[in-house]
DNA sequence: TTCCTTGCAAACGATTTGCATTGGA
DNA sequence: TCCAATGCAAATCGTTTGCAAGGAA
């Protein structure tokens, strides 16, 4: 959104070795494809856009140690399958546009002042209710273009 | 929140029967134990509340009839469990407070104001992206007090 | 060498389903 | 009566793990 994919890939390959992460082949194609990708995509989706070049259970595997290792985050959708999307600190914060039509999750951003004020009225009711915040998530839950037309 | 549970009960009871749906004791069971708590639960949490009265297979059986009849609604927590509520006509508009450490989540309601500036926002956003917007949820993820205190 | 990663197959847990039986309207 | 609901056991599916082999530092 803000940065081109490459760049965020690339920050999220850096992120892994100033920690103690290998940095493999596969864990590159992972990111790669979340970075290229409009939206959390699940295990399957990115095992069917890698050709199938990285086994399941890898590729779990690697998910698992990426998501650890503070470079991807993980949700679940409405059918209760994990979403593997880059963790916002590459992406920037947004919210997720859902259609109840097929299912797709689609990245999108809400103005700043918006989210600021979101933020602050998030925060205040979560306090009075003796949580502390540490973030907040916003799914949009609609028809996408495509599924109207149908 | 703004009726007692009970009243809930009813109406969801009622809704089954306007419907062509059988009201029988292990569904007035499942939406009273629903209406009675303060946010949405598991399969196994209903299980355990209601000491084991309805195995599980008829206990699924019986979400997904009622979630079908449009009396509850179930969303997917951060471990991947299916968790259960009444419907949002029935409990009113709120949303979730989630506990990154217990991962307990409870019903949090937001003014009517902010909801109403979020309502069009979302719109506003959605609607550039060529979607109809059905509804929208916000997930507040923090520490609840009994795991700050920790 | 010493870990970490891999790939296969088997295990896992939440959820679903087949089937014979029971029960509500 | 008759179709829907039940309960058990077995199946399903996404995900995880044991283990032996391969690789990088």
């Amino acid at each position: 959104m803000e940065q081109p994919p490459a760049d965020r890939a690339e920050q999220a390959v850096a992120h892994l070795l100033s920690g103690r992460v290998r940095s493999t082949p596969a864990r590159r194609l992972v990111i790669r494809a979340l970075a290229d990708s409009d939206g959390p995509m699940t295990a399957a989706e990115l095992h069917r856009s890698l050709h199938s070049a990285i086994p399941l259970s890898s590729l779990y595997r690697n998910l698992a140690v990426l998501e650890q290792a503070g470079v991807l985050s993980r949700e679940h959708d409405a059918a209760g399958v994990a979403r593997y999307e880059l963790a916002e600190w590459l992406t920037g914060h947004h919210h997720h546009l859902i259609c109840a039509g097929c299912g797709e999750v689609r990245d999108v951003a809400i103005p700043p002042e918006t989210e600021h004020t979101i933020t602050s009225l998030v925060g205040r009711v979560a306090g009075r209710a003796g949580y502390r915040v540490s973030g907040h998530r916003i799914d949009i839950e609609g028809t996408c273009p495509a599924c109207l037309g149908g």
